[in-house]
DNA sequence: TAATTTAGCGAACGATCGTACGGTAAACGA
DNA sequence: TCGTTTACCGTACGATCGTTCGCTAAATTA
């Protein structure tokens, strides 16, 4: 049996990772330490060890998570300068992960959200947090693209945001409950079209 | 001890609000019968004995909760005639709904939705039929107002539907996660502003 | 090489889960 | 008025929950 440190963090890799895919079907409050360890091939203790408790297995399967998430969506987009390209490229990779999610049930931010939403403690701290972080940053691209003249500027910053996370909520119940395919397609061409359709009366 | 049987219909419903009340904070899943018991002072048995399993009690509790939607935001806008005025009834009942809802933890139906979505049977099935419905109902009044000429073509009734849909998901995120008081109001707005801001083109 | 550290296992704990069974007492039908 | 129905309780069941132990054995350090 291997016993070195890195061998070490590299179970706990996999404990999370395991944690995140069945926290996706079951919810963070359905992960319990039983299934997760049956799942590993590993005792219980062997599972909630690294992590001291189910609530501090718990917050690392959520940090993963919304890591997975920034990954996805953010990072790809950090390629392309701020304002409208970076907000174009971010647009595409988010319906992208929407099609084809890391999760094995669509979007684990969103579920999380409404899970957490009325469950005061650390881990809804942290989801408000992280989701307060990705709201600043669409809003950021978009005003920035405003002031660059980009975009029109008939939407608030905040109305196109509570309107682009909104359409990304919405096709990610199409596509988990209502199992339509084509909803990451239509969702990506709205958001397109949302940030750039006042333009055209702009620019009679 | 009163035990006629219009009696027994109350303690069940009484069961089903109860039910309801902690299903939107801890889930369906969430849902024990245990704890049920105690916040009702009745006994297990007595709790999970109207309704011979805790499957047959989430799912009581789960189309209590459907129908308390609809009468919440379709049934008032019933007294408006079918098309754009029936849809502008819809929007404020609908943002009413999200701000001062029925249920302690916002919007059921989309909690359900992500808590379900990933979980074949017949809960998932029941939430599904109703959220068809639901969709079904708002794209025949878009539809309905476009025939009408009363909105403008631009977005499809299904874009419509997505993008609605999607701003009330939003603003139930930004009010119970984030929050954010203002989130309702906003979100009408934008909603009322997205059935008609095209038509600003067209008057050209 | 000898001593120490530590990753993970196996077993057991009290608590709570959903369910089942028999009893009690009030409501109902004859 | 008397037997039947039934709403609900109290209790107990096996299963599973999260957590805590002591143990083994490999990795690490001296």
């Amino acid at each position: 049996m291997r016993k070195s440190a890195d061998e070490a963090r590299r179970t706990r890799d996999r404990i999370v990772g395991t944690a995140v895919l069945q926290a996706s079907t079951e919810g963070l409050s359905g992960l319990t330490i039983g299934t997760l360890a049956e799942s590993l091939g590993m005792s219980k203790a062997g599972v909630v060890g690294p992590f001291g408790s189910r609530s501090e297995l718990q917050r690392a399967t959520l940090l993963r998570a919304m890591d997975m998430f920034t990954e996805a969506v953010v990072t790809p987009s950090l390629a392309a300068p701020p304002g409208l390209p970076r907000l174009r490229s971010l647009i595409d990779s988010w319906c992208a992960y929407l099609a084809d999610s890391p999760f094995p049930n669509g979007c684990f931010v969103t579920a999380a959200s409404c899970e957490l939403d009325g469950r005061p403690g650390e881990l809804r701290t942290h989801l408000r947090d992280a989701v307060t972080r990705w709201r600043t940053f669409l809003h950021d691209q978009i005003a920035t693209a405003q002031s660059a003249g980009d975009i029109p500027t008939t939407l608030t910053p905040d109305a196109l945001v509570t309107t682009l996370t909104g359409i990304a909520m919405s096709a990610n119940q199409e596509i988990q409950l209502l199992a339509d395919p084509t909803a990451a397609d239509r969702a990506r061409t709205l958001m397109h079209a949302l940030i750039s359709a006042f333009s055209d009366k702009a620019e009679h």
